[in-house]
DNA sequence: AACTATTTATAAGA
DNA sequence: TTCTTATAAATAGTT
């Protein structure tokens, strides 16, 4: 339909051919709408160009996402039900695995132990006492190497602590300003036995306040009964 | 294009409409099909009649599924990606609880304990105290109920057997075949007293053979040792 | 489903 | 791209 007709094969000319993809889309979104309202039908068109540029028609009263289901289910066609399906599935999956983990935990926590016979309680028993130990195990490690690092720490700032009155000492032998020597003698005189005489845990307590922000332990006698 | 123009309306002839849908289905698909061979485009075309029959072209090298989800990705339109990422993230969210779950069983069971402090510690191991105090008592509770069980078996099995025991006594004394004297004389003896004068666990296992195929009960000294 | 008068689409040219 | 126009193609009404 135009001087001269056309063989059907591809317009090689690329100016030619999209003259003619814009003349021929036109029409056929023309017949598109046109069957449309004549015979009451519905219907999607999707076209893209050659060089990617998108033109579509959808009928009034619907949409591409309907006709598209609609098409799926008259064809059988799987356009996304496949993914989606496969997603419901291993959504049922995790829910399930995770209603056994629940399980398992609330049977741990001593929740729902009903249904179990005498030969379930005894594993699950054996189980937690088992699990009880463990916790118990790490703790008191967790506990020896905290008083490890306090230990350490102690030696250090009695170390500190010694040097400092050492210092002191010489200070007070070998100058005469006096305006410190009372003070001086009494803190010296308290000290020196405090360093190397008193046990270890009452220099804990002297020594604690000082550094107590560094880490806040608060374990009760209960806990150390454990031990 | 025809003897005489129509007007651009719906068809109230329904043969009419049926026949033009016909003819006009075929003229748009044939377009179709040009479109695509002259220009080299990619085009689906879906259509579906008054009647619910459905027609539909796609171009060659592509099908409705890769169109439509081109479709997608160039008008930016969610079709289905709404509900696929929905539940994308219901997924991750079962993936996370699932996760922390499983981090919860593994901490009860005394793994993955190196990140703990003291507190978390000391917590977990209340917590386990207290379960495994749980699940101790319904243990002890199950026994209970077990052997309260076999005790009112046993009862009634007994019940049953001195009745017997009188009958073969009332057919002793009231007959003379004497058939089986000898022996009833020795069942009878050794039975009125084990019925009436041994303790309960003794009696328990004379007749637990009998009745082993009702219950398989196995619990060792190690269990009772915890009641 | 075929026919055909007529309308419509469009190829080529500007 | 758009307009023009000669001509091919589509199709409405008919058989």
């Amino acid at each position: 339909m135009g001087r001269g007709r056309i063989e059907i094969k591809k317009i090689e000319n690329p100016t030619n051919r999209q003259v003619t993809y814009s003349k021929r889309r036109l029409g056929i979104m023309k017949k598109a709408k046109e069957l449309t309202v004549l015979c009451d039908a519905q219907l999607s068109l999707i076209m893209f160009s050659n060089t990617g540029k998108l033109a579509d028609y959808c009928s009034p009263s619907t949409d591409i996402k309907g006709i598209f289901e609609r098409y799926q289910i008259v064809t059988g066609i799987e356009l996304w039900n496949a993914q989606y399906e496969r997603m419901q599935r291993t959504l049922k999956h995790l829910k399930d695995i995770n209603q056994s983990l629940r399980k398992e935990i609330m049977q741990r926590t001593g929740e729902g132990l009903e249904g179990m016979d005498i030969e379930e309680l005894r594993g699950l028993e054996q189980t937690l006492d088992e699990s009880l130990r463990i916790v118990r195990q790490r703790k008191y490690h967790v506990i020896a190497t905290q008083t490890d690092t306090y230990k350490k720490k102690l030696k250090s700032t009695r170390e500190a602590y010694r040097l400092l009155m050492h210092e002191l000492e010489m200070m007070d032998e070998h100058s005469h300003y006096g305006f410190v020597a009372e003070e001086h003698n009494r803190v010296c005189d308290s000290t020196i036995p405090m360093v190397n005489v008193v046990p270890p845990m009452y220099v804990f307590r002297v020594v604690q306040p000082i550094q107590s922000n560094l880490m806040g332990l608060s374990y009760n006698s209960h806990d150390l009964s454990l031990a």
